[in-house]
RNA sequence: GGCGGGUUGGCGGAGAGGUUACGCAGCGGAUUGCAAAUCCGUGAAGACCGGUUCGAUUCCGGUACCCGCCUCCA
């Protein structure tokens, strides 16, 4: 059995992963809040997990994960977007915005993760329909005097829990220090956070013992994992901005509620993502959605490629010669790969994906497998990364037949090779490059294939 | 102010207390009608200042700069 050392946030030490059960290996990852398409630095911890998920899945067998990752279609972001369009004239209730607006969005983003090669996880639960579990576990806290009701809202007893920041590395005190809480007159202390608030007439609401209302955002995790994955499982993932205040939370509500589980035995967070080394923002006009660079033309695979080229646990930049350096690379491994079966990965692959997931180093080792001509190795090793997959390979070969173009620029050659007149031949050739289109002769022949930036409509009228 | 991440050759980016990372680009050569592709060879590094050590890019301390979180944003 392959030994992984998994990087623990919460003991801030890489450790020997063991499984509390090997026959079923628990993951939850924190998913998206469906309010709007996905921008890359949501797909980066899309990419991380699911390699995750691709490794547990060799090392403890198919059937033996379980990678939960949650929906949040329950959202005030989300609320607001419905109620946004209402006012702009869209017609129906606000119920039948809101779950039209969460519709679209979880079809986007099934749409958006699957080209970039991430398996669906396990289960993919949504928050509205784990209402009542939230209800009861809230209820747990309050019996257990970890949360108490005012005013219609129901908060967290922060200082109940001895344990409190210690996920994040933050002392309660200094956090009161830095003042930046939000004081409301229903709080006992100001740290305390919301597990449930009152809805108006106007937003949406459940039926609870504090009167109608609609759960809190740290809740949902906290509820739904219980729900799926019992009071411990093995590993809880997310972005590393999550640590704090969501994670932190999660914790406290899942470790009161239930005292007797460990919740989360390993936590991974991945860095953050930016976009030509600076921080992706709207106002800096560097904000891309998946969608976005998938409609550019970047393949799903070239960005997934991209991602896996640095540790989860750095920060990570996306720039424009990355992507045109992994497309090389791939267009390279594929013409290798090409009809090959699938065998057993490499194992110098795998044991870098075992060491706290180097898919770097990986991928350095799949540049030893092609180097060295192993076809089969590199596919298979390959398919641990999510890469080379069958399915994804589409972008390649663009679904042109270049075949006759091919014999045309070799009958031209063989002419020009009578003749010493090449200047049919260089031009034929001029014409192919700049349609993108790699031209290779040789004594064995002419070879032509779609290259980077290929272009079809370039080649109208070349016959 | 508090907590955390980063700083490696032209660019990207890993591991390891002492031995070539790797990829791209560059350079030289083979090959080619010219190229491309391929193959062979090759130069190039560890932000700064101290410390530990026979020896540190790798461990420890400090400085500088960049980034994130502390505002229900992955």
């Amino acid at each position: 059995m392959v030994t992984i050392r998994l990087h623990n946030t919460k003991t801030r030490v890489k450790e020997v992963f063991t499984p509390i059960d090997a026959g079923n290996v628990r993951l939850y990852v924190c998913g998206p809040t469906v309010y709007d398409r996905a921008h890359i630095g949501n797909a980066r911890p899309v990419v991380v997990f699911d390699t995750l998920f691709r490794l547990l899945r060799h090392v403890y067998g198919t059937d033996h994960v379980t990678y939960v990752r949650n929906f949040t279609d329950l959202d005030d972001k989300i609320n607001a977007t419905a109620l946004a369009r209402q006012k702009a004239g869209a017609t129906g209730t606000l119920e039948a915005l809101i779950a039209e607006r969460t519709e679209e969005t979880i079809r986007w983003y099934h749409e958006d993760m699957d080209a970039l090669g991430a398996l669906r996880p396990t289960q993919e639960p949504r928050a509205t329909a784990y209402v009542g579990q939230m209800i009861a576990m809230i209820e747990v806290l309050i019996a257990k005097g970890h949360a108490y009701a005012k005013e219609g809202h129901v908060l967290f007893r922060v200082r109940s829990y001895a344990d409190y920041g210690r996920l994040s590395g933050r002392a309660v005190d200094d956090m009161i220090a830095g003042a930046r809480v939000e004081v409301a007159p229903f709080k006992e202390d100001p740290m305390d956070f919301v597990l449930w608030k009152p809805s108006d007439a106007s937003l949406p609401g459940w039926d609870s013992p504090w009167g109608r209302g609609r759960p809190g955002w740290h809740i949902e995790c906290s509820a739904m994992s219980l729900a799926l994955l019992g009071a411990s499982f093995d590993i809880h993932g997310g972005g590393i901005d999550l640590q704090f205040p969501h994670h932190e939370n999660e914790v406290a509500q899942s470790c009161c509620a239930h005292p007797e589980g460990d919740f989360a035995r390993v936590w991974m967070h991945n860095e953050m993502l930016q976009v030509e080394g600076k921080k992706m923002s709207k106002s800096l006009g560097n904000f891309f959605t998946v969608r976005d660079l998938l409609d550019q033309g970047y393949p799903g695979e070239v960005i997934r490629f991209v991602f896996l080229g640095t540790h989860y646990g750095k920060p990570m930049d996306w720039t424009a010669e990355k992507a045109a350096q992994a497309e090389a690379t791939l267009r390279k491994w594929r013409g290798l790969v090409a009809g090959v079966p699938a065998t057993a990965p490499a194992d110098g692959v795998l044991a870098a994906l075992a060491d706290d997931l180097n898919t770097a180093g990986a991928i350095a080792e799949l540049h030893a497998l092609a180097a060295a001509g192993d076809a089969a190795g590199l596919k298979s090793s390959a398919a641990l990364l999510g890469l080379l997959e069958n399915g994804m390979g589409d972008w390649v070969d663009a679904g042109v037949d270049l075949a006759h173009f091919a014999a045309r620029l070799a009958a031209l050659r063989e002419a020009a090779m009578a003749t010493k007149d090449f200047a049919p031949v260089d031009a034929m050739k001029a014409a192919l490059l700049s349609a993108g289109v790699e031209v290779r002769m040789s004594k064995a022949g002419v070879e032509v294939l779609p290259g980077p930036g290929f272009d079809a409509t370039k080649l109208e009228g070349l016959l």
